[in-house]
DNA sequence: ATCGGCTCGCGCAA
DNA sequence: TGCGCGAAGCCGAT
């Protein structure tokens, strides 16, 4: 089912006569339970027409590096198999994704894009929605329910998202059967051919004029069926008991999936449903996770949505946090760090640098070390502006889930956004504070010091 | 071990 | 207008 809500007309061009219907897939990486390329396939049908799926390579993604690429690039390779299996084509193509678009869209009776609120994909998509002369709708298919059908406002903390989230859930937690084509692309000639060889794509990689210092990863193997093996071992294991068990950083009680998430090898709508349907885990340990898949996810595509030129920026916390943070700008940073002090792991924290050193190896933090990690970098940098952006910018590099609508949240909200205020103190000022003391008191803190050595071990021997 | 205070702004009840 | 309450806080008092 499509609820009409995700669909958005992007132009207001006639009908046109075309070969096919176009998906441009951008962030939505995955050939089955996806919203935008069901609708494709959908009016193709409607139409008689085949449908083609085109993806543009861009070579200068911000921040982006051989490990997202490979991470991408491997789930792609799927996503081809699988749309070539059932009679879709699937081009691939390097250039700018808008570029790439434009051009394969001259041929097209209607074209889909999958909606995606950040900046860049943003901009890309309403400058393609005014080149093409065929009609252009964005289908909003990253979030379980529409952005703006949950608000029409920023929602500034989790618990005005929450009621009006769950009012709509039942309607929108709906399965979303996948459609076959009914007339398929082999026919097609003349197509631009893909120019991206996906069959060896370590060779693309070392091809692309990007960072190869931060190197692929073993302990998540990229792709839509990793993303779904890892959701079934997810339930069958770490769901049990994640309640009251998911804060203990050495236990790793966590899901893995966000970064299948973020490149969109898998739905966000499944995995809620697989969640929702175990009848091992106790409803306590469900109700946690959906929270944060759900709330808490989709609080920061509100956020992103209703900041669309500054979701990145201090500029955007609410007036309290922005006050105490100016009051304290001044205070005494001791001792003070630079980036390539942090980068190296090498502060006198060691549950710090065990943190630092699992993002570095491993592309992954585990979700509460990730609270802490950013609240002792705005302790130890200069100004609180150095340090937020010292903190996007090691959470974009290293992390495979980074450079999404939850990394600019999440780091926000070491800044005070979504959060309240509390104890005046220095430099943080009224913006929640975390201490080593609070490691240790809660948590075997050392447990997870060794656990990263592991890891780290796995990753380099 | 547990508890209250810290502190702000939103939404709702009145 | 007043009141309750909030992602993970800390700290000191009991």
């Amino acid at each position: 089912m499509i609820h009409d809500t995700r669909v958005t007309p992007l132009n207001d061009r006639p009908d046109n006569v075309g070969r096919y219907v176009l998906y441009w897939m951008q962030a939505a990486q995955r050939s089955r339970s996806n919203h935008a390329l069901e609708l494709a396939i959908r009016r193709a049908n409607a139409m008689a027409l085949p449908v083609v799926v085109v993806f543009g390579l861009t070579e200068t993604y911000p921040d982006a590096n051989a490990r997202h690429y490979r991470f991408m690039l491997d789930g792609l390779k799927e996503v081809a198999a699988d749309l070539s299996s059932r009679g879709i084509a699937f081009i691939i193509r390097f250039g700018s994704p808008d570029e790439v678009a434009i051009e394969l869209a001259g041929d097209a009776a209607f074209l889909v894009a999958d909606r995606n609120d950040l900046r860049l994909p943003r901009k890309w998509r309403l400058g393609v929605a005014k080149a093409v002369s065929c009609p252009m709708v964005e289908v909003e298919t990253d979030v379980i329910v529409p952005v703006d059908v949950v608000s029409h406002k920023h929602e500034t903390q989790a618990r005005t998202l929450r009621p009006r989230l769950h009012r709509q859930l039942a309607d929108y937690l709906q399965p979303m059967a996948d459609t076959d084509p009914e007339v398929r692309a082999d026919g097609l000639r003349g197509l631009p051919p893909s120019t991206v060889d996906l069959t060896d794509t370590v060779r693309v990689v070392a091809g692309l004029p990007i960072d190869a210092t931060v190197k692929p990863v073993r302990r998540l193997a990229p792709g839509r069926q990793a993303g779904l093996k890892q959701l079934d071992a997810f339930i069958a294991g770490p769901l049990q008991g994640y309640g009251s068990g998911r804060n203990e950083p050495a236990a790793f009680r966590v899901s893995f999936l966000s970064p299948y998430l973020h490149f969109g090898q898998i739905s966000a709508l499944e995995v809620a449903l697989a969640v929702q349907a175990d009848r091992r885990s106790n409803e306590e340990d469900r109700k946690a996770y959906l929270e944060e898949l759900i709330v808490r996810r989709e609080l920061t595509f509100n956020f992103v949505r209703h900041h669309p030129d500054n979701y990145d920026s201090l500029d955007c916390l609410p007036g309290w946090a922005r006050k105490t943070l100016a009051d304290h700008r001044s205070d005494p940073r001791d001792p003070c760090y630079d980036i390539p002090t942090l980068e190296v792991a090498e502060t006198h924290d060691p549950y710090w640098n065990a943190a630092m050193r699992e993002m570095i190896h491993t592309g992954f933090m585990h979700n509460y070390m990730r609270m802490y990690w950013g609240k002792k970098i705005l302790e130890w940098m200069k100004t609180p502006e150095e340090a937020f952006g010292a903190t996007l910018h090691l959470n974009n590099k290293y992390f495979l889930d980074g450079r999404d609508p939850n990394s600019y949240g999440n780091v926000l909200w070491i800044y005070g956004l979504h959060d309240r205020a509390w104890t005046e103190r220095p430099i943080f000022g009224k913006t929640r504070y975390m201490a080593a003391s609070g490691l240790e008191r809660k948590f075997d803190i050392k447990a997870y010091v060794r656990a990263v050595d592991r890891l780290v071990a796995a990753e380099t021997n």
